[in-house]
DNA sequence: CTAAAACCTGACATTGATGTGAGGGGCAAG
DNA sequence: CTTGCCCCTCACATCAATGTCAGGTTTTAG
């Protein structure tokens, strides 16, 4: 498939899938014109840079974890691999956090409808 | 307590604290000389915002929340409270989304495991 | 064949949080 | 008084991902 496709497939701009190519974190074809083609399976790995970008990680990050996806326990360097449980550790750590943001953000919304409940049931401010 | 202060104790650059301020998210009082002042409630409110920017809200969102929690349950318009609610959920979206990757990489990091362990074990490439 | 739609490269713009540096006060200790 | 450290403002730099525009080629549909 060409670019257009794929960004339309997957919801991720062209200019980013471009992106993505020059950051080494996908690959396409040419045609002799010069145009991307791109393999029904890029679509899973464009969604899986996704989700990494949306993880935290910067390209330079996932330049170095992609290559365990692709060829997986084939060249995992003990390097890679420690780089990967740091970043999984970074990942839960993070997580936790944004649980306990979310929860703060419960306990606000929480606070904010007994407020509305109560004016709605006629006290007075 | 004075700027250097509250950024030593929160772990926060002397650079965003006045960033934060700029922005309407953090308060002072200023010493005849301009420099600011601080309460000593500032150090939570700083670690709160900094919470909030790792979950990933932009200042102008921080900014409608902040209210709220300064004077809980008082003016909370409805806006704010559906702008409270749609960021929660946005929230558990994100959350899931990085529990999804989380695992993924917990899938590549037992994959590799296993492949080292064959390794060591004597198997040949 | 022609027009529209999709593609190409290259370059500059944007956004948000933060770094950094210049140039200049404020204040405590020696 | 001077040295050193902290503070002030202003302004420009950075980084990463993405948007956008320009000028030109290719593909597709009629």
């Amino acid at each position: 498939m060409r670019i257009g496709e794929l960004a339309r497939r997957t919801g991720v701009s062209v200019r980013s899938l471009r992106y993505y190519e020059e950051q080494g974190l996908l690959t396409s074809t040419r045609s002799a014109s010069g145009q991307r083609h791109y393999t029904e399976d890029k679509v899973d790995r464009v969604a899986f840079i996704q989700r990494l970008y949306a993880a935290g990680l910067p390209s330079r990050t996932i330049i170095e974890l992609l290559p365990c996806v692709d060829a997986p326990s084939e060249g995992n360097s003990d390097a890679a691999m420690e780089h990967m449980e740091r970043e999984r550790d970074r990942l839960t750590g993070h997580i936790a956090e944004l649980v306990r943001t979310r929860d703060a953000l419960d306990g606000l919304i929480a606070t904010g409808r007994a407020y509305q409940q109560r004016l709605r049931s006629g006290a007075s401010v």
